[in-house]
DNA sequence: GAATCGCGATGCAACGTTGTAAGGTCGTGG
DNA sequence: CCACGACCTTACAACGTTGCATCGCGATTC
């Protein structure tokens, strides 16, 4: 401790929280010994003292999946813009590791949670689960007293597909269905899928909906290849996010299949590969930036809550967008 | 605090930690109180109390680089199997902020540091920087007492520009160097691509080397296109990096080049893309899942030394792995 | 010249935990 | 019946910081 400086630690203290009652010579005269020292005031402590870290924790499935990873990026970012620190988790999308998320001791670390759940169902949102501020991202889940920022997955997908329809492709397939889910990711887009259809009077053919547990690549390109050996006739396929359509759209090339003249192809989540594919691939900007600003903004708040009052829930989703590139045009 | 067991908090916490001198019939009735209660301990306390905080920073670049994110994907997995938690920074690759980072007194809130500087130089090594337990990854950066988790920079990129000579290939394009600097990560991959053209003999032609700055999608495609605009003549393109390659992969396809046939490519990372472009790409992995569980483990071993005495620097680059895909063969 | 004022610095207590050492209780053996 | 030891439990101090209350001292005022 800089006590060369002649003053007693509590001055240091005073002098590094800039507080108004220092005399300008002592200030110096502490600033100086603590850059002789190269002292750093213990960040434990004064979060013990203060009852704040200054980190928060996002839990996501996996970063290796790019459009949690450009979530995490904008996450840290905006953070960084309010002085928090992120602690990133990994739940790899299953169930007992998000409840563990949500259960460990860890948690009690950070000043709350971003949590980007994917196999959590209604009724996990036990109450007291949820020590610790929580903001939940993506999936509609929870009912209790919890923010959600989320997406307008119902809209967008039927946005997608009258994009499809606008183009003249009738027989759309559907990459990525979660049978016997209500009110999750898979659920809602389907349903805009169906109902876009449904009011364009085209007759949805079940043999063209496709389950696919994990909508990752590989999974993207087996489920495509298998469907196109039953010999099912398409010529549009809309996929639940961007890492299915990029994986189709290598197993569609590698049988020759012209894109977009024979098939259009249409992803979801605008990550950025979807511009650098070839042909570029169509797909839903479903407001990242804008999800992750106010997932962020929300959690401060709640964290704050004990001081400012109680906040209500809140739900929003940002406004996608959809950003039409040459899969489904040229 | 769950008195109500009728025990004092300090068996609470020796039920809590095991200690093997409780009775069973307190154990169990503290375990009683403290589910009742949903009392959680304190770990912001437990840390100060301990001296170590259970978590480790993670300083990259940035997550929307599929490398990063994958690499970060890795540090996380293995460092969660040692009950380490990681708190994700991203520098942009800046040196103001990779300074800043190992600045800050951010960092003092965790045990220890991965870092994966891009921008920084190798003056910027002052040891007083290094006041936490730091490794450094990817770079060879730093002389001091840190240790080196990196690649075989060299190595590997000769070996890639071999594979291209072997499939018949004479003016090879090398994609992302960096002129005027010395023992970077753009310098060695350089390197191994001169030695290799040496070997066989073949003469290296300066319009083949084409510099960029940063290792993106985008200003891979860009510079593919600004080469070919030139009328240069080549048959291969190694690039400094998959996401340099995909975007040039882009380029050429759009202006009608066939890969591999009319040109091949080549890039560096075994990012998970890489895998699903048409053709798919040739490219080197850098055994990145190694880098990641040595960087984590020699971490904690740097973290536990001032128990367990003091460490040697070690520099270790794990054996990378030529991965062959359609880009250089079919 | 004495009382008051106010700025600047300091001391004390507390945040919630853990290691150490001391304390308490019970059973056993002399 | 007492003493001793084994086994549990508890009290105390400390980790390094900050908020609150106090204190000292020079300046201002009557």
């Amino acid at each position: 401790m800089a006590r060369l400086a002649g003053v007693s630690f509590k001055t240091v203290s005073n002098v590094l929280n800039d507080h108004p009652q220092v005399r300008d010579t002592t200030r110096e005269r502490v600033l100086a010994a603590v850059n002789e020292l190269g002292y750093r005031r213990n960040l434990t402590a004064r979060n013990l003292r203060m009852g704040r870290s200054g980190a928060i924790s996002l839990a996501v499935p996996e970063l290796s999946q790019s459009f949690f990873a450009q979530l995490a990026d904008d996450v840290i970012q905006v953070a960084a813009k309010k002085d928090l620190v992120v602690l990133v988790e990994q739940t790899g999308g299953d169930r007992e590791r998000e409840l563990e998320v949500l259960r460990s001791p860890r948690l009690a670390q950070t000043d709350g949670l971003l949590f980007s759940p994917l196999g959590l169902r209604p009724e996990d949102a036990r109450p007291e689960l949820l020590a610790t501020p929580t903001v939940v991202l993506g999936e509609p889940l929870f009912a209790g007293p919890v923010d959600h920022v989320t997406m307008q997955h119902r809209a967008a997908a039927r946005a997608a597909t009258e994009h499809l329809l606008g183009i003249g492709r009738r027989r759309i397939v559907l990459l990525g269905a979660h049978d016997g889910e209500t009110a999750t990711v898979a659920d809602l887009r389907h349903s805009g899928y169906r109902e876009a259809l449904h009011d364009a009077g085209v007759a949805l053919d079940p043999a063209l909906v496709v389950p696919i547990d994990v909508w990752s690549r590989p999974n993207g390109a087996r489920a495509m290849a298998a469907l196109m050996d039953t010999g099912a006739e398409f010529d549009a396929v809309f996929a639940m996010n961007d890492d299915l359509a990029l994986g189709a759209l290598r197993s569609l090339q590698e049988r020759g299949v012209r894109v977009p003249q024979d098939v259009a192809l249409m992803g979801f989540d605008d990550i950025s590969d979807a511009q650098f594919s070839f042909p570029s691939l169509t797909t839903v900007e479903p407001g990242r930036h804008e999800i992750a600003r106010l997932a962020v903004e929300y959690l401060v708040e709640r964290v704050g809550e004990a001081d400012a009052g109680p906040v209500p829930a809140r739900t929003t989703a940002p406004d996608f967008r959809l950003v039409v590139r040459e899969s489904t045009t040229r």
